[in-house]
RNA sequence: GCCGGCGUAGCUCAAUCGGCAGAGCAACUGAUUUGUAAUCAGUAGGUUGCGGGUUCAACUCCCACCGCCGGCUCCA
């Protein structure tokens, strides 16, 4: 007995199993009202039931642009990937096939190894199974009754599931389709021809359950269209993305390079791209000063016991590089985080509560041992340095301070015109042990960030299991140009390193009585390393003028006019700016092409029309030939655009969205 | 770290079955003196990532290492 629910409202029942198919035939002409409400997410493709409930089936319209849908298409083409891998290759043991934001994928284990190879036989054996658009039929079945189905098909993965994940359910469902049948929840589309258009697009290892100590299998990535010029445009989005990735810019452009005798994950910050970093750690100074944070600095190095005593050392001993050892009572480690050196600078002296909020700010570099397997560019690395600060406050001060550093972190995204951020609230894995501190301060902890994040108007995700083993956070998120999330900022608010398990810090408090004090960490760009790894991709190499490497560069028509081309560059230069010239005896539209591939925000043709009237030839990066104007008047009209931190062009809208799972599609 | 792929001049890429390592751009030199996206000519540039092995012969095949790329795991 099912109940199915229209889009239209109506409900109807019915006893026996129903396929999308069968419900669309009898009920057509009920989804008319459906239909034109539906017409805003494009042509309408068909029918299909939604997420079921127990013993109930929503049915939904499959529209063209409709997100959902587009889910609801790919988890089918994910079945029909897994089939013709079946027909294709012996002993394929079936494990997770959900849906990502932009694509499917399909984990399996298989004897043969699967690589880039095999795609074109793996997509024309998918081909056939689409144009054969045999229906995807649904099959409700016991618990018992399911396992017994997948032992006898040999499918030890999704027995393994059935009895653990699955043990609370009493009924099961699966899809058929053909001679291929496999345990999921659904929905799918009525039949696989409603695939208009798919690509395998690559294959790698991924653990089962996502647990590195238990067997690898391969996962083949996929993505499905309802048509063809969908995929292509998808396609073409993906290859436009990766010209803006900063690996390739950085090189173009000399901004970084990493060289493997250095080692790898450690940035060698070229002139142009120290440059760009110079210009943010000024803008961060100048907040910081403004935000009554005073500066320190600390060592690269500390004692192994001040991380025995953080507590970090234990946590995290396989991801730092081995200690120094001097002897068997003195061993060093590089600094892996800036927080147990200012705390001893807190503790170097008694606290009381008019010290407070004590503000200590350091760019301070850090080193950890990341695996191999997990460097990429500038935004996973072994080295960095964070804009880091710490904030000791009391109890009462908690609020204030946490929004203060959460407004100076959206001022500066802000700033940069970057706003396709998330803000993720960490909070703890309730089931993990991996956090200290009791209950009581991390519900505390957990209700002042949330309180926070709602006071100053920020729609945070909250994520268990994402906290920092000692306290709550709130990262600021953002999405790089293959759509891979980073974390940027970070506010983390922590009752437990100033605990008398910890390093037991203190303050007088207004009744001379011995106070905990309570610390925030917090990091308005995270790292400079990664900040500017994402921030390269955002605005495509081109950065504003006021982050610009090369600001200005003036163009000598020709040999003629080198001495007044020297005079302009160098009141230029006086003005402050960072300005070049090019004077290579090149045509000035060979110089332009260079400039303008370079990324050079404001070009200065000079010629003997300029020299003679005092007049440059101002050629905007964007806008093109400005025409000529005095030198005083273009010199102010540069100024006003860095004074003003002005942001004229950004890239940052993600190519595909996250790679984040949809609820559409998904197995069980 | 794990699975898979890749590594040829500064950059982008060729080199058929294992048979003389090549092109464009960049660089350098000379000519040219140019007004808003590529002037012409010449020169130089290589232990084919590193180290072994197979072979008459290795960029090409095999082994190990290093590095990079896509994922997974991890991310204080």
């Amino acid at each position: 007995m099912l109940t199915v629910s229209l889009p239209s409202g109506d409900r109807k029942t019915y006893d026996r199993p129903v396929t999308a198919g069968d419900v669309a035939a009898e009920i057509g002409a009920r989804l008319a009202k459906a239909a034109v409400a539906a017409q805003a997410n494009g042509k309408i493709v068909g029918l299909t039931e939604a997420l079921p409930q127990e013993g109930e089936v929503s049915l939904r319209l499959l529209t063209e642009k409709d997100p959902e849908s587009l889910g609801v298409l790919r988890h089918s083409c994910a079945h029909v990937m897994a089939r013709a891998i079946m027909r294709l290759y012996e002993g394929v043991l079936l494990a997770f096939g959900p849906t990502t934001g932009s694509g499917f994928y399909y984990d399996i284990d298989c004897e043969r190894p699967i690589t880039q190879d095999d795609f074109p036989a793996i997509e024309a054996e998918m081909q056939k199974i689409v144009d054969e658009d045999e229906p995807f039929e649904r099959l409700d079945r016991s618990r018992e009754e399911a396992l017994a189905v997948c032992e006898s098909l040999g499918q030890s993965f999704k027995v393994e599931h059935i009895e653990t994940e699955l043990a609370s359910h009493p009924t099961l469902s699966f899809y058929r389709q053909g001679e291929f049948i496999d345990l999921c929840r659904g929905p799918h589309i009525p039949s696989a021809g409603r695939i208009g258009a798919f690509k395998l697009t690559s294959v790698a290892g991924a653990y089962w359950k996502g647990d590195s100590n238990r067997q690898q299998l391969q996962r083949l990535y996929g993505t499905a269209f309802f048509d063809k010029k969908s995929l292509d445009e998808h396609m073409e989005r993906l290859e436009e993305a990766k010209k803006r990735d900063h690996r390739e810019l950085g090189k173009r452009l000399d901004l970084f390079t990493i060289s493997p005798l250095v080692g790898s994950g450690l940035i060698l910050w070229m002139p142009k791209g120290a440059t760009v970093r110079g210009e943010l750690e000024s803008f961060i100074k100048e907040e910081l000063k403004k935000r009554r944070y005073q500066p320190v600095y600390t060592p690269n190095i500390g004692r192994i016991e001040l991380y025995e005593t953080s507590g970090h050392y234990p946590y995290y001993a396989d991801s730092q590089f081995p200690p120094i050892e001097v002897d068997q009572n003195e061993r060093y480690l590089l600094k892996p985080m800036n927080c147990p050196h200012h705390i001893q600078i807190y503790k170097s002296r008694p606290r009381t509560y008019r010290d407070l909020p004590l503000r200590l700010a350091e760019f301070g570099s850090v080193y950890r041992f990341e695996q191999s397997g997990e460097l990429s560019g500038m935004t996973r690395v072994r080295g960095f340095c964070q804009d880091d600060a710490h904030i000791f406050c009391t109890p009462d001060q908690v609020a204030d301070e946490f929004r203060g550093c959460i407004e100076m972190t959206q001022l500066v995204l802000d700033c940069l015109g970057m706003k396709n951020y998330r803000v993720r609230l960490g909070l703890r894995d309730p089931k993990s042990d991996k956090y200290v501190g009791g209950d009581e301060l991390w519900d505390n902890a957990e209700r002042s960030i949330r309180e926070v994040c709602e006071s100053v108007g920020i729609h945070a995700t909250a994520e268990q299991g994402e906290a920092a083993f000692y306290g709550p956070k709130a990262d600021f998120v953002v999405t790089d140009c293959i759509g891979r999330e980073w974390q940027l900022g970070t506010v983390q608010l922590d009752y437990n390193l100033p605990s008398a398990a910890r390093f037991d810090l203190e303050y007088t408090g207004t009744g001379n009585s011995a106070e905990k004090p309570v610390m925030i960490h917090r990091a308005p760009l995270g790292s400079f390393e990664r900040f500017v790894g994402v921030l390269i991709e955002h605005f495509a190499g081109a950065f504003p003028l006021w982050l610009a490497p090369e600001q200005v560069r003036v163009l000598p028509v020709s040999e003629k006019s080198f001495d007044y081309a020297r005079e302009v560059e160098n009141a230029l230069f006086a003005e402050g700016f960072r300005v070049s010239a090019d004077y290579r005896s090149e045509k000035l539209g060979s110089k332009i092409r260079d400039a303008q591939l370079e990324l050079t925000p404001y070009m200065l043709v000079v010629g003997p029309r300029d020299a003679e009237s005092g007049t440059v030839s101002v050629r905007d990066r964007i806008e093109g030939d400005l025409g000529a104007m005095p030198l005083d008047a273009a010199i102010a009209h540069l100024k006003k655009e860095v004074a003003e931190k002005r942001v004229r062009q950004t890239f940052s809208a993600a190519p595909a969205p996250a790679a984040t799972e949809s609820a559409a599609g998904n197995e069980y």
